[in-house]
Formats: structure tokens, sequence, C-alpha cells
RNA sequence: GGUCCUGUGGCCGAGUGGUUAGGCAGCGGUCUGCAAAACCGUCUACAGCGGUUCGAAUCCGCUCGGGACCUCCA
């Protein structure tokens, strides 16, 4: 079970066999957020479904770096007349430093990610730390003569690139069909082709945030950062590169032309996608202006929100979809998620209380449980039927917890073991009830229940009643059952 | 227009050429002082039309619908 992985490469088109190219050593390359603006549910599909994916091979025993970029340069504004950058943009209208913007966001979206509990990468370099790693990269592309300087900004040379090579390989896309296909937009005149593409771009005299280089005082084209840095921290050759399906085309693909051309080969073994949320149908994100912001999400402050919902509904909601397809918003379909992440949660409260008995029932084979949980997960990251296969777990936690079945104490110690490793650290689902002070009203509920025992005791219901809708009102909810009260907290 | 993806029951979402995904919601029971929870049982499916096949929701073709990308947007 343990090298069973197998994973859907964008590149081949289908599931792959998961082979390292050095084990024990796995090199991850994900591109991050652009930090320009708050961090929207957006950014939370590509957090989670990476960060399974490097809990998973962890899990599995891999040591793992996992490099995750944080975008802080040379993205230029999509509808902005003079070409300005994103991060200037913004810091021209609030009068800071760009680097301010920069640190703000950057925080702001490492607050998200660690209430969402996606770990840290390994290493998160950002572009304006590596300009130097990107200008040495660009000079081997114009050594090769595959890219040309024109008025100051450096082009890579798509067609001659493709006379040898396939720009395509990726997003399938056939060169002449690019060609008769881009529209005319101001700055083309200075490419050969329109399809050519940005290694370096001449800042404009506005333009504030520049670098020196051999060409001009300017800025990296979009894709060079994460070339030059995922070959500064994972080599030339590595093995997987995640984004989203958004990313695909002209990113990646012009990453693996650049890479190519500079280093002489491939540089990722595996490319995986994860693909978008959307809303109403479409796509959520920042450009459409339709996204919802995480911030959002945890206040319920939002119009399209009917409440609020947690960070780890959030993180639920995600993984029940598996990462390829689209995972479409609503309301109703985050409470069924809420509702079901409580009840997985409540189930293993309820597994920690449970106790051994000498044989275990009829029907119930763990072993095989744990082999279905595994088996998901190896079958490209499926977590929707890891889910299902936990719900499973649920029920027989449950079943038990009630005396219609019994475990001995070896299926019981695997039992909790598969709930521990797959709903902890594998799916990184926490339990958000309590907050800091779970002891004390640990301390402070087992008194109550003692005295409402007594209470009940004396048929005493009105008052029973009332300690219990009380306690409803501070969102604990009471639940009296064979074995004596219990409660949970919402 | 081009490339690619997609269309599953009230909602969200898996999956396989012939056997129950799962969650949420509904219905009927059990349990309970009542309630909640839990357990048991149960109803709504595979866009449409053809084809391949002993058999397809699962493979192929067409039609219709939805989406992503095709821009120095990420």
């Amino acid at each position: 079970m343990e090298n069973q992985l197998h994973i859907y490469n964008t590149l081949s088109r289908k599931k792959e066999q998961f082979i390292p190219l050095d084990p024990p050593h796995v090199g991850i390359y994900v591109c991050g957020p652009t930090v320009y603006g708050d961090p929207h549910l957006g950014h939370a599909r590509p957090g989670i479904t990476f960060d399974l994916v490097f809990r998973y091979l962890r899990h599995l025993g891999f040591k793992v770096r996992y490099v995750r970029n944080i975008t802080d340069v040379g993205h230029l504004e999509n509808d902005a007349d003079e070409g300005d950058d994103k991060i200037a943009k913004r810091a021209r209208a609030e009068e800071i430093e760009p680097m301010e913007v920069v640190q703000y966001y950057s925080d702001r979206y490492h607050e998200f990610m660690d209430r969402l509990n996606i770990l840290k990468p390994s290493i998160e370099p950002r572009a304006s730390g590596h300009i130097i790693e990107q200008i040495e990269m660009i000079k081997k592309i114009l050594d090769q003569g595959m890219a040309y300087i024109s008025e100051g900004s450096v082009y890579f040379d798509v067609v001659k690139y493709n006379d040898t090579h396939n720009y395509g390989v990726l997003s399938g896309r056939i060169l002449e069909d690019l060609i008769s296909n881009t529209r005319e937009l101001d700055g083309q005149q200075e490419k050969h082709n329109p399809a050519d593409f940005a290694l370096w771009k001449k800042a404009s005299p506005e333009h504030i945030m520049r670098w020196p280089s051999p060409w001009s005082d300017g800025f990296p084209g979009w894709h060079m950062e994460c070339s030059a840095m995922s070959i500064k921290y994972l080599g030339e050759n590595f093995d997987i590169h995640g984004g989203g399906m958004d990313l695909l085309f002209p990113h990646h693909e012009s990453e693996i032309a650049q890479s190519r051309v500079a280093t002489g080969h491939d540089p990722v073994r595996c490319w995986m996608h994860n693909n978008m949320i959307t809303l109403n149908g479409q796509k959520m994100g920042k450009s459409l202006g339709n996204a919802i912001g995480l911030e959002q999400f945890f206040s319920g402050d939002h119009p399209l929100l009917e409440k609020a919902y947690s960070p780890m509904t959030i993180r639920f909601f995600i993984l029940q979809a598996q990462y390829r397809g689209t995972l479409d918003f609503s309301n109703e379909a985050l409470q069924a998620a809420e509702k079901g992440l409580k009840r997985l949660m409540e189930a293993g409260k309820q597994l920690s209380r449970l106790s051994a008995s000498p044989t275990t029932s009829e029907g119930i084979d763990i072993k095989k449980l744990q082999s279905d949980c595994f088996e998901a997960m190896n079958d490209d990251f499926n977590s929707p039927m890891l889910i299902a296969n936990l719900f499973e777990v649920v029920r027989i936690v449950n079943v038990v917890s009630d005396a219609n079945a019994q475990l001995n104490a070896e299926d019981l110690a695997l039992l909790t073991e598969i709930y521990k490793t797959f709903v902890f650290d594998i799916l990184g689902l926490m339990d958000e009830i309590g907050g800091s002070n779970t002891e004390m009203i640990d301390g402070l509920m087992h008194l109550i229940l003692e005295l409402r025992k007594q209470v009940r005791a004396n048929k005493d219901y009105a008052s029973s009643d009332k300690i219990r809708d009380e306690l409803l009102k501070l969102k604990i909810q009471v639940k009296d059952g064979k074995e004596g009260a219990s409660w949970t907290m919402d």
C-alpha cells in the first residue's frame, strides 16, 4: 500500500504511478499568490489541494521539499492603460511603499492559510528577492538564441522555439492557432510575433518597481520567477509542479519552454492542476469581481452568505470534492459540509471513550477499511472517496458506542489509528470546538452535568430541561444517552 | 472561431461495462420522561438521440447545455 500512489499528470493526461526522481526526496513547486489583495475562496483551493499532497507524501515517508512562491513583482494589471504593475498601482493609490502592500497582503495570506490549517511550505521565496537569478536565466536563453531584445525588453521567440520543440506540450495548443487568434494590443509591435512573451520588460517612467539589468531598468516577465526559483530550490528537474488550471496556459507552458532552453531538458516530471471554485457556475476570481473573501466566509459578512462558515467547514467543503473537478459554491452545500464535519468530529470523541471487548463483531473488518482509505488516497488523492470511508468509520464507532457491536483491543487500536491518521494528519482537519479554555470548560461541564444528574434522579424534569435549554443558548448541546449525558459545542 | 474540460437523484459530490458511493435534506421505525444525537429501513439518478455489446449512466458518434484558457490578467 505504501508506494501505489498514482497521480494524474497534465502532461500525459493520464494517471501515472508516482516514482520520485531521487527517493526518498520529493520536490514540489506550487504557484503561490500574487499579494495585491485579500485572499478569497479561490486561494483556499490550491492551498488545501497541495497541502493534502504535501501531507500525504510526508505520511508515506517521503522527505518533501515544498516550495510555494509569493509573487510580488511583474504582473501587469489586466485593464491598466499605463501598464502599471498591479502592486505598484495599489501602492500609488494608497500612497505607501509597494513593499508595504506586499508585506500587508503576505501577512494576510499567511493568517488565512494558518486558520485553514494549511502547513507552511518548506521554502516560500519571493520573486523580488530573485531578480538576479531571473536575469541570469534570461541571459542563458539569449545565449541559446531563443530570445531577442527589442526596445529594452527581452522576448522569448516562441516561433523559433516551436521549430525544434513543441510549444504546446502541456496545454495542447497549436502555435498557428495561437498566432491567428491573438488580438492586436498596444506594445505588440515590439514583438516579432504576437505569441512571443516577455522575459524582461523595460519599465515605463512612472513604473515604481524596477531593477537594473543589462537591457534596461525594468522588471522580469511574468513567467520567469517560477522557472528561476523552482530551479534554484529544487534543481533543473523535479518531481511535481502544481497550480490552478487557470495557470496552465500560458504560464506553465511558457515555464516549460524557458526551462528547456535554459537547461536543455524538461523541468518537471508531473504537472498537477487543481480546478476552480465556481459561483453560479462561473469561476470565482478577483478579476471577475465575484470572489468572496475568506474574511467574509469566517465572519458571514457578505450578501451571498447566509451565515458564517468556520475555516474547517471551508476546508472540509473543499476536500469533499476531488481536486480536479470544479466545485460549486452554495450556502446549502456549505451547510451540508458543516453538519457532515460535525458528525465526523463527534465520532472522534466517541471513539476515545470506547473500550475494547474480547472479540470483534461479525461483518466488521477494520483492516479492510484501512486499506480502502489508502486506496482512495493513492488514486490521485481522492479525498471524497476517503471521506466516504471515514464515514464508515463513524458508523462503526457509533454502533459500538451504542453497544450494538463490539471491537477487540487490536481492532479498536487500529480504528483509532485510522481516524487520527486520516482525519487529522492527512486531511488536516482540526476540532475547532473549545478553543484555549478546553480544560476549564470540560471541568465546568462535568460539574453541571453531575448536578443535573441528581435533579433527574429526583424526576425533576423541569429543572433538568431548564439546564439543558440554558446551555443550548450558550451553544452547548446536552445529549442524554444510555450511559449518561454528554455534550457538544457548536 | 481555436484548444481543453464538463453535464449524476431536492442540494453537494464519488465511481464502475453487469453488484449500495458518501454527506446534507425527506420519509418510516428503534431508543428516550421529552428533545437531540445515534442506529435500522426507505424514496427521488446518471442531459437528449443514435451506435458498439449478451448487457452502458460507464465505450463511440451526434445534438443541446455549462465552464476554463486563447492578453505583458493570475
